[in-house]
DNA sequence: ACCGCTTCGTTCAAATTCCAAGGGCATCTG
DNA sequence: CAGATGCCCTTGGAATTTGAACGAAGCGGT
């Protein structure tokens, strides 16, 4: 299987597969350990708490989660059931909706906050030096940037 | 939301979360596109094509691909039925079974390691100098032995 | 050999996720 | 302003994943 890729390259590509999948489940677990909400859950609210007027348009909100369409669908009914959010018909296209953070979702965002990063340092933050995370940060913005065209480019058949 | 993460490390935190989920829808699309095969189908693959014998444990492949037992025996019984791996009960232990690769299962490894590692290279790894994929394996290595070493411990009380 | 007690993998119901349609509106063209 | 077209989100049903409970062995002490 060292096809095309430099043993290097593959020993990266494989720890960079396991580590990250442990680390989403441990994240995951941590969370629900010490709060009701799923890391989905989680970074919706961060999300929302973020955007301008504490609301956001179901497709953005779907595209920087990437999740599917259904898929954002059905977790904001999740959240809405448990009052975390509300849902309201977009003002400006009433095609749409838009997810609002409510008093409630805040609150539980607060709550969560603290446990969570806690965790995230402890699991992964805290063991690495300035220039690891310059490097990581660079490396995935790049990466984002990059993904992210790729995929506005093939959804968009851009005629010549 | 800066409750205990530097400015730095929370954009090194969203930047590798959003990429890397980006990241993985893309090459599950990818590889669902030109072979047969799920991303977890040739995770299995690979780690069969690997071992002494072609064969694992349920136990040993679960914890590799970081599955669930449940999730690991729906996938080897899906595997199953398109002839990619077979079962067999465990000489040594007869509580536990293996899943062996078969020659139709190496096969379709073979004609879709090409594609797959192509779209790693296009995707991730032309985009990396030789530092950055160091700094990679560095640091993933490191976070999976750790989360790994986590997990054994937190399974094993320990007592003192 | 006989109990507990643990481990290995499976199973079943419930929760989640995806894909293909569908419904409602906006926008464009004549 | 009708008709055509496209976008935004939701639905419905199938596929996947999870979590709890189970059956079948191993394991150690008596």
């Amino acid at each position: 299987m060292t096809e095309s890729l430099s043993p290097e390259r593959m020993t990266a590509w494989r720890a960079y597969i396991e580590a990250s999948q442990r680390l989403f489940t441990q994240l995951e677990d941590d969370l629900r350990a010490d709060s009701e909400l799923t890391f989905a859950d989680y970074h919706v609210l961060v999300l929302l708490s973020e955007a301008p007027g504490q609301r956001l348009r179901m497709g953005e909100l779907a595209s920087r989660l990437v999740f599917s369409p259904s898929r954002l669908t059905y977790q904001i009914s999740s959240m809405q059931k448990r009052g975390l959010v509300a849902r309201q018909s977009c003002p400006e296209d009433r095609r749409g909706s838009e997810a609002v953070l409510t008093a409630a979702g805040l609150l539980a965002l607060r709550e969560a906050a603290p446990h969570h990063l806690r965790s995230v340092r402890t699991h992964l933050m805290d063991d690495l030096d300035d220039a690891e995370v310059a490097c990581l940060t660079r490396v995935f913005e790049r990466l984002g940037r990059r993904l992210r065209a790729d995929r506005d480019a093939s959804s968009t058949p851009a005629d010549k």
